[in-house]
DNA sequence: GTCATCATGTAAGCCGTTACATGATTGC
DNA sequence: GCAATCATGTAACGGCTTACATGATGAC
């Protein structure tokens, strides 16, 4: 999951890992927070496997390679080594900025639609769910829901089954935990919502381009 | 975290392997499941560490060996081996029922009281505090609770300075997870606010049974 | 007798962490 | 110069999963 992350950050824009780290936090959440000694070795696995590739740190480029830390000293340094003329981009040991690369844009794709479908694993594929077009991000929301529901019926079965012979603390952990299910079903069915209501009516085109393929041949899938 | 799970269920009753997943997958839920892979060298760890202890299946026992399932075959197949005297309960690769020890029981109490309080690590203590004395049963919430606070002020810092620079998606997911820990902040109140009353008026010496506890001193909390 | 289920275990591997090592840059 | 921060990496380890191997038991 760590490389959906980093690709969905990247997508966005061309970052070193030090950047791309507090990138990847805030964008996803500090629940899932990731370390250094497991980013760096995936930016290396993506770039031998030509999914991102090193750019030069162009002072002033299409993506915005100093993007606005909010970090008063980290602008200051990013200041000062533009001023220097990014001399020591790639000096023995520089900061390396990362690019996705076209192959890379459809590693982000497949892992997107990948099953897997863990609370932690849909946290981030909504993150960046916006590069999946509005069919897929709707299949994505829909196999969700079907899981979440699922649990919702797993659990009230077990309730029914260990009845009431349960400690307060338990109780109370149950009953909260339903409650949070419910509200996560809630939610996705908003966004399920969204997302019909946009496929059915494209009339602005919205995003990346999605495609605006509704043919009249009268099939309404629910 | 998995030695916790299975010495809080040891802690109620004698079970072998396979029924003791069952039982940690109904207390804590289908979220943490846990697999065969890691719960048998778990049990091995906990044994050679003297943690547990295999005991004989005595046909009724103290704690209720055959524990009601709830899965017809299961509760048919405990009969039989019941109706058989139970001789195989240790022969070639029987069933092994295990107990908790005393010294278990300590080990249940340190892992308790150890200071993970990640998502999931909280879920299990709760589902297991019973075990602990209310003050530190309170700590525990406490320090959870501060640790939840700390996360919903972080991300409202973050918030602040991505500003309104985000797409629906990541829009919705943020709200959606603010909310979310606001509820569990506000769970984690009333649990903090109902432990505050049971160590401030210890009237009853309240155990497995649920507190009748009603105090006519006009305290009426929530 | 054979199949499903119950039951215990081992081995390989994945995915991440912490701890450590290294070095550049900058403020003071 | 020195400390703090930025920045990149490696090594060891941890915890859990999947897949596999084994075997008992009971239903049919």
């Amino acid at each position: 999951m760590i490389e959906l992350a980093i690709l969905g950050v990247l997508r966005e824009q061309d970052l070193h890992g030090y950047e791309l780290r507090k990138r990847i936090c805030e964008v996803t959440g500090a629940r899932s927070a990731i370390s250094f000694g497991s980013l760096y070795p995936a930016l290396a696995r993506l770039e031998a496997s030509g999914s991102v590739k090193t750019v030069e740190a162009i002072p002033s480029g299409p993506t915005k390679p100093a993007p606005m830390t909010g970090s008063l000293s980290a602008e200051t340094s990013m200041f000062r080594a533009r001023r220097r003329t990014v001399k020591p981009a790639r000096g023995g040991r520089g900061r390396k900025v990362y690019g996705i690369t076209s192959a890379g844009e459809h590693v982000l794709e497949s892992l997107l639609d990948d099953p897997t479908l863990d609370d932690k694993s849909f946290h981030i594929k909504v993150a960046f769910c916006r590069y999946l077009t509005p069919a897929r991000r709707l299949e994505l929301f829909e196999r969700r829901r079907a899981r979440v529901a699922d649990q919702l019926i797993a659990a009230r079965t077990t309730r029914r089954r260990t009845g009431e012979r349960l400690d307060s603390y338990l109780r109370s952990l149950r009953e909260h935990d339903h409650e949070s299910t419910e509200r996560d079903l809630a939610w996705l069915d908003r966004l399920i919502a969204e997302e019909r209501a946009l496929l059915a009516a494209p009339a602005e085109p919205v995003d990346e381009g999605p495609p605006p393929v509704l043919d009249p041949t009268g099939g309404s899938p629910s």
